[in-house]
DNA sequence: GTGAAAGCGCTAACAT
DNA sequence: ATGTTAGCGCTTTCAC
């Protein structure tokens, strides 16, 4: 079959050009100042004028020594998944690792389907979203024994490797701000409900709270859409109607607190002292909301990659390291779409 | 040395296990309907009981079939290129690709460190942004054989596989659209000035536009902040003090144009009579803004990742196929913050 | 510090 | 339809 790549320049094509034999062009490849620095010469300009490109299939195929890292996330388009993807390539990248991403918009049979695939490539360690897997994913982890760390949702013993926050304990505390600035009637707002997951957890410790209350529970869940704004606004007014004395709301996330602050800017509702509103995420606009700001709760997203990042390596490194739980924990940021703490 | 990695089972333990020989396995892994259905379910269940993993490493090392594709934007955490990855990821990935991302941040060198570790792993096809990169890129580019595709910019005859639209031709006719609904003096907005070469590019158009009106450009760097309102806001007032007359910004994009209205609506400018502001990628949030909506020019990011992979896949395919230009073109998105066309 | 030789796990002729 | 064989490009002992 013709090919369109050109043949490609050998580890041997660079031996043979530099008079030395292979295995020290391989040991130069591999530990440059273990050659002397007269053959090191002589290989580099080989190397340069026959413009050879390591073969990393090969290399890994025959040294076994593993050459990428997996992360799996729910969305890169989500901003926050991003954000740290981007900083866990960064940090992996720096020890020499091809970092392969994969998301799967909250199905947990594509990301079975992406852990089986990535498992082919043998990468060094993986690191995937929340403890929810499904049975064959987690035994394909197993049998393969590549690390894993368990991002996002610090919950469960499955995995000793946990980077991430409490999303329950979060929806808990979310929904006792409120009532603890004066709400009433406290209802949650979401999208995708039955596939996110953290979201979910959420949801629960919301539940918590406002059982305490001994109130209803009131979920409002956001229809998918592109434009989550256009699809969260007209649920406010239905909502506060049918609701009577609703007071306070709990966002999945600031881009519904800010549809809702806007809507609520839009037909006249008094923010704080009508409407409270809390979302999640501390995204850059919700500082900036008029008349009213979003109060919101911050996780460390950053901090979160990073110890990411630094633990795959760490657990790749060390053989006897099992990896770390650690929760980077959250912080409540009031602004101007809820009342001051009395 | 210790491993925490189990003894993989490999595809001559299948073969064993199943009683035929590997070849007939590699047969069934790759084209599961020509072996016998005998055979397959034999193999099949010994694929189960064993939990058989295929190794793609050996696999690309000795068919030498390219098993993935590699695309590199100037970051994922732009959800503008996070969604375009995403969706490129879908595609390549029902052709069995696995596709390797990475992000520069707008650094030609990083790009070319990029280039050079993906071409260590031979892919397929790669994607690139834009037409501007280092010489080195180039040339290992040119020298691997590998079929490139331009992204986002479609500009120069250096790759025949362009994929976007032309960003100069955005830049002038967004400043042109400014003038003909009455704006006097026109400035552009941008952040990240330098690095951002699609934004130099709309920046170039927006210069002529204003050159043909006789007009001193205004140009205004916002600095790289985390937070782009932050950063963004404060330069709206110093800028119309120090341009009397002021009266159109043309912002690099809507993140941008966005805090600009929210500064202008906190200042009591009036919009768009006192100031008019056209933006750039409608964000989901531009069309919701008060008291003015933000106009904007929309790219169509979904087709240009769609036609991408496709070309991708299609240049792989296809040794013929040089791939081709195509420009996806781009809408003017006339809401409140700009008036009416006279 | 350097070279010779063996072999990693799979695929691709080819033969049957 | 299935088995046999050779070998992909590199790393890794092990001598020298």
């Amino acid at each position: 079959m013709r090919s369109r790549f050109k043949p490609a320049v050998k580890l041997d094509d660079v031996a043979a050009h530099s008079g030395v034999s292979p295995s020290t062009v391989s040991l130069y490849m591999r530990h440059p100042d273990k050659v002397s620095a007269k053959s090191a010469e002589k290989i580099s300009r080989a190397i340069e004028e026959l413009g050879y490109v390591r073969n990393k299939i090969a290399s890994q195929f025959t040294g076994g020594a593993r050459l990428s890292m997996a992360v799996i996330v729910p969305s890169v388009a989500n901003i926050i998944f991003g954000e740290a993807v981007q900083l866990i390539e960064k940090i992996v990248s720096e020890e020499g690792f091809q970092l392969l991403i994969a998301s799967h918009n909250h199905s947990l049979e594509k990301e079975e389907a992406q852990v089986r695939s990535f498992l082919e490539w043998s990468p060094a360690a993986i690191a995937l979203a929340g403890p929810e897997h499904t049975d064959a994913t987690i035994k394909m982890l197993q049998q393969s024994g590549v690390p894993v760390v368990q991002m996002w949702q610090v919950e469960g013993q499955r995995f000793p490797a946990q980077v991430g926050v409490d999303h329950f304990s979060i929806g808990y505390h979310a929904t006792r701000y409120l009532y603890e600035t004066g709400c009433q009637k406290v209802a949650f707002f979401t999208t995708r409900f039955e596939e996110d997951v953290r979201a979910g957890k959420r949801y629960t410790g919301y539940l918590k709270a406002v059982a305490e209350q001994d109130q209803l529970p009131i979920v409002v869940n956001v229809p998918q859409s592109d434009n989550i704004y256009t699809a969260t606004r007209p649920l406010l007014l239905k909502t506060m109607i049918k609701e009577r004395g609703l007071d306070g709301i709990v966002a999945s996330n600031d881009g519904i607190g800010a549809a809702l602050l806007i809507e609520a800017a839009d037909k006249g509702i008094a923010v704080p002292d009508k409407l409270s509103v809390l979302g999640f995420g501390d995204f850059p606009i919700s500082a900036h909301l008029a008349p009213a700001s979003l109060s919101t709760i911050n996780i460390n997203a950053p901090c979160i990659a990073e110890t990411t990042g630094k633990m795959m390596l760490r657990m790749n490194r060390d053989i006897d390291y099992q990896g770390d739980i650690v929760d980077v924990g959250y912080e409540i940021i009031p602004r101007g779409s809820t009342r001051l703490v009395i």
